[in-house]
DNA sequence: AGGAGCGCTGTAATTACATGA
DNA sequence: ATCATGTAATTACAGCGCTCC
């Protein structure tokens, strides 16, 4: 029951009268040679179906467009008055008016949340870079706090034999750090390798439609 | 001129326009209704221009929509015989199912831009802290290396007498740092690496944190 | 040399639902 | 609690740019 067509009875004449329309939608299946990636297949059809080109027109007028605009800039929310008002100065339906400003309204959304998505984005890649000029700072110190240590221990044990002298302050004198990486791999020196950049800089604005493929 | 006083009534010219372009094309009415949802009224018909009642158009039923969405899901790209083969199965025109496709599409680019904003927002908020413990622990440190170089100046001092001995390597025996809060650490020397490894070394290594927070 | 086909953007209009007065 | 408005999602069309015959 509640069979899956009862309400989608899309008039069956209706699909009689597109097979009428389109007559032969079909081409002769031109045989392809080998099919790995068949490409874009191009197909020849669809004869003038549309007898009567009567152009319906949509799209409202510069003028119209850009007082909708103005409006719209001055503030995003519409009153009935200057709904009415509007619809008035433009010689539209006051529904239009306010259609436009709903749709005015989305565009805007998805506009701010392109510009929002950009600048977070070179703020993060800003974000980066300072990370890793951190980072390395970190390692830079630690460098030198190990051999700062080392030179302690090294005046140290000179002074051992004269008068003990204790470490008053600083809680650092001795371990409180893991030595750093220079101790394990040898060298440390300039790791400063090449790698170009990944994606740090397109142009603002494109830079996430190689998302999509 | 051409255009500028058209756009009044079009509801109700294109509405018998698109009627008489494609007959029956449209879902009349939406016939799908078994649920007694009165809904609220359309509205008032202040526009007396709507006398005729032309269909409503519109709105695919929910078995038209799932089977085009799972198309979608395989391959959002849409190739004239797909097209074909679904608007047979549905019964609709190829030109519908183009529509479509092409409004899934624009739809889906938007919401992955949302995800992906979304993703780099908080992945933002994370450097942010990470920033933060990198700075930390690059004062730490400083403060460290401050004390350590105080402790070399005494034992310098102390061992002045006897054979001064040099520092073997390294350049940070003496100035290189200033107090606490420098900012600039002079040397640029290649910028560092750009690529950002995700989350390799400091995993466990928070505990900066509670010491400045 | 040119048009058929398709994808994309922008725009208009409609539907359905939520909400405030 | 009816009615105008808001938002979100849908459906549709135009116009451009590109590619492939």
């Amino acid at each position: 029951m509640t069979n899956t067509m009862n309400h989608q009875k899309i008039d069956h004449d209706h699909m009689v009268l597109i097979s009428q329309l389109y007559p032969g939608v079909y081409t002769p299946m031109i045989p392809q040679q080998g099919e790995p990636k068949p490409k874009r297949r191009r197909k020849k059809n669809k004869g003038g179906e549309n007898g009567s080109g009567v152009a319906k027109k949509r799209k409202l007028s510069a003028e119209q467009a850009d007082l909708l605009e103005q409006n719209f800039g001055n503030e995003h929310k519409l009153e009935s008055e200057r709904k009415d008002k509007l619809a008035l100065d433009l010689g539209l339906e006051p529904r239009q008016v306010a259609v436009w400003f709903q749709n005015r309204r989305a565009r805007w959304k998805n506009k701010k949340l392109e510009e929002e998505y950009s600048k977070l984005k070179s703020s993060h890649e800003g974000d980066m870079v300072e990370k890793c000029r951190l980072e390395s700072e970190v390692l830079k110190l630690k460098e030198q706090l190990s051999e700062a240590k080392k030179e302690i221990q090294r005046l140290s044990e000179r002074a051992e034999g004269v008068s003990s002298s204790h470490s008053p302050s600083s809680s650092l004198t001795m371990e409180a750090m893991d030595p750093p990486f220079l101790g394990e791999f040898g060298v440390v020196e300039t790791y400063d390798d090449v790698f170009f950049v990944p994606e740090s800089n397109y142009g603002p604005g494109t830079e996430w439609m190689n998302l999509f493929m």
